[in-house]
DNA sequence: GGCGCTTCTCAGGTGCTTCTCAGCGAGGCG
DNA sequence: CGCCTCGCTGAGAAGCACCTGAGAAGCGCC
């Protein structure tokens, strides 16, 4: 059972750490909003206890690009009681669950095992642009309701664009991206997948979901082209 | 007042500091791109100095950077008289404000005011002039509404002409800022692609937003004509 | 090992973008 | 009014970005 904490009050972290290690926990401890948004992004945990007030990057936030990153590991939010934030906002944000501060460590630990039971979230998340969806969870995409079937390069890069639908993303942003951030081929390597990609969910159906925006990237238009 | 100065030569990085300090700003410094990123994520500054060249993370880089992890402290770019890269670039990645080396310390303290007086900009904001937008982040350009759609020269050319609505432009600072500051060709590259954009976003529309300043240079009308 | 699928590289072709050039028109000044 | 200068524009050349087919290398499965 892998638990990453973000909070940045280093005595209270500490803490938390050393009684849910007692617990038979595994626990990552990170102090601000972007170490936890990078480490929820490249691991797998099993549930992250997630403090509001942080510096640089506040927990909401965090909140929020994990699950628009695609990570949908079950979050239990640590709101202060003076009530600046409420619940329904760390709800309305993606978080699973959440407490307010101070808090009984037994509660805590309770909370983490029945959201670690639930598993994650129902993933809302079906990504959509028009009458194209892709769902990370089953790894599938269709286009008017046909499914077609991608590699999983392949996979990666729509899964990418249609995160960032509507805006133009660089050749450079997909390499890091979907392939290695310091991964050192050709960025042509991008254009053979997209133009994979288009004669599998454009060309068949004659649509124009991917457009090249030239000298700058490419664009996967909101509508679905 | 808090300064980041991210500088990696240090003798200048320190006379920096003390001027700084003399003049009444906390100064924190630090030598390479990473760590001036780290810095600007962590801990709340009013505004940041960055030099471009820089080991490791360039100053660019870093300022892409913070402002995808959604740090929107203002930002004063130190740029080399070299010219291999121009202002045009350091707007575009989100700065506030440039300075070219080597610049005058009082310059730098004025500019410095100047910036936290103004704040942390709100976003990068849309450019507008009347009915004429410009979004850098999207790379789009609107007219009434309607979308137009410029190559890249195009582009670099209307968002220098935006960001100085209003003032009149002479041909050799627009070549210096959007072609290349020893850029030796003809100044008459210029008013072919003030020609090209009359013709897409004047002409269907029936507006003269750019005027032309006979012995002087460009104005665009900071109504959009 | 053999086969098929996936990933990646390479090189040629294509069309857009950029820039140059030359001729024409308009503005300014004597 | 006439001349000179400055700016505008159409045509075309050169360069560059992108696309794509072919094929090699890697990987898992029988």
């Amino acid at each position: 059972m892998r638990v990453l904490v973000v909070e940045d009050e280093v005595r209270l972290a500490e803490n938390v750490r050393r009684g849910l290690s007692a617990e038979g926990f595994v626990v990552d401890v990170v102090h601000d909003g972007a170490e936890g948004l990078f480490n929820a992004e490249v691991n797998s945990y099993d549930v992250v206890v997630l403090d509001i007030m942080l510096p640089g990057l506040n927990g909401y936030e965090v909140c929020r690009r994990m699950r628009a990153a695609g990570v949908w590991t079950p979050v239990l939010m640590l709101t202060a009681k003076d009530g600046e934030y409420d619940q329904a906002d760390a709800f309305d944000l993606g978080a699973d669950d959440y407490l307010t501060k101070p808090f009984s460590f037994l509660v805590l630990v309770a909370r983490l095992r029945a959201l670690i039971r639930r598993g994650a979230p129902a993933r809302p998340t079906v990504l959509a642009a028009g009458d194209l969806t892709l769902d990370p969870a089953t790894r599938t995409v269709h286009r008017g309701g046909q499914e077609v079937t991608l590699t999983p390069r392949e996979f990666g890069l729509l899964h990418f664009l249609l995160r960032h639908r509507g805006d133009v993303v660089s050749k450079t942003d997909i390499l890091e991206s979907v392939w290695d951030a310091n991964y050192d081929g050709d960025e042509n390597v991008v254009e053979v997948y997209v133009g994979y990609l288009r004669r599998k969910i454009d060309q068949p159906f004659g649509r124009h979901a991917i457009e090249t925006v030239r000298g700058i990237g490419y664009r996967l238009a909101a509508g679905g082209g």
